[in-house]
DNA sequence: CAATACCTTCTTGCATGGTAGAAATCCTAT
DNA sequence: ATAGGATTTCTACCATGCAAGAAGGTATTG
């Protein structure tokens, strides 16, 4: 039925199998499909994947509530810019959930998350001597997550994750060129955060960590700062 | 109140004049009008408020990301019940959350918000000294509020705001019965964090500031004990 | 009396038609 | 040619109809 408008050119019924639709929209956002400005019209989006307007709609409201769409009244609905200050807002809160994370973790003693974070150290030093720079960003995003679900507070891990999807800190991470020394320093902030986790000391794991995203969120803005430049 | 959400079939058109729909039901489970449990019919609500399904919905949905209602696919609507463990998260990241608020503070020197917090002190110091503990509850929301917005992060506030709401802070101070000494313990602490806010010192603001939130979650915690336990 | 199958009645979920408003476009007049 | 006003065409928004599923009560059967 629907088939006589929309085969032709665009539609080709992207029937979200299991992830839902406004995780697919997430993702074509977070990973640059839709540029900022970009006008996401509810009626288009129905027609390209093959649904009504109403959830497509849902999704835009919920999309603008994480920040990364603004629903301009009876106007449109767009991609979001990001501004540069929004980005170091969000590194300021980033640096202190996570060092909560830390102490948490740290607090809890002998947990199976411990033993996933020392793995994950291993192997980020290893990619750092074979200069593997995309297993490294796996490693990096593997290294927070842990660490935020072994704090065991789903309500920490739940305000961390809006903010990351805010951040785009994937895509951040993997489209900025990251600093010939800055690797193997970094890994090393991740040996020191776990060390001091690993002798439950809280507050050492807590600043330490502070500092590992703070330095981190340096090497982001220095290079968020070159590509701004370059438009 | 137990009859809750529909009074009669004939539709008080409530109507909503500047308050939006969202703002208005959030407001009765915060107030503790919509007990937890207590079911929220799309049609019901609808009815009540003399708009159609939809808006009702969309606000239902946006109460669910909050955390203050869940929605049971094809069975219906419910008021959370916040568990003691859930509350204890959150008050851990309220702790985080405004020791950076205390530190970015510190760190921009001489703002207007530094009077309001000064003002807010003496007077909060007078309630304790006239025992006046409802004028105290409003002051003390109003420091913890200029203490976010003094830290001039947007997405901190947002993140913060979202807590609130979720705890329903206002309404835990206002129902637990405050503990005799606390009140001036609570506002030495107040004048404490804003000592060193004025003296710059952004890391001993950080710590006077945790310090002073752990202190009043202990508090907090203890009546809600107490409360549970008389269920 | 107990257990099970069915049936009624709720619920949310999705689709769609009509509306108001904003913006861009075109048309007219100076 | 340019400025200003009417009009057309988008948009999000809201109301409503319809369908599918879950739950509880009831009747029937062992």
């Amino acid at each position: 039925m629907q088939e006589g408008i929309v085969s032709q050119d665009t539609a080709v019924d992207d029937s979200l199998g299991e992830t839902t639709l406004l995780d697919r929209i997430r993702e074509l956002i977070l990973g640059g499909d839709y540029k900022p400005g970009t006008a996401l019209s509810e009626v288009r989006l129905a027609e390209y994947y093959a649904v009504s307007r109403t959830p497509v709609r849902e999704a835009l409201k919920q999309l603008q509530i994480e920040g990364l769409v603004e629903i301009r009244p009876k106007v449109g609905t767009f991609v979001r810019e990001i501004t540069r200050r929004e980005i170091l807002e969000m590194f300021e809160v980033k640096e202190t959930l996570e060092g909560l994370a830390a102490r948490l973790m740290a607090r809890r003693g002998q947990i199976p998350e411990l033993d996933t974070l020392r793995t994950n150290v291993e192997a980020s030093e290893l990619a750092v001597l074979r200069n593997d720079s995309t297993a490294y960003a796996n490693l990096v995003h593997e290294f927070h997550e842990t660490l935020i679900t072994g704090s065991d507070n789903l309500k920490l891990a739940q305000h961390y994750r809006t903010l990351m999807n805010q951040l785009a800190y994937h895509h951040l991470v993997l489209t900025s060129v990251q600093h010939p020394g800055r690797l193997s320093r970094s890994t090393a902030e991740h040996r020191q955060v776990l060390e001091l986790i690993t002798a439950k000391d809280s507050v050492g794991a807590e600043l330490a960590m502070k500092d590992h995203v703070w330095a981190s969120s340096r090497e982001v803005m220095m290079d968020s700062v070159s590509r701004q430049d370059r438009n």
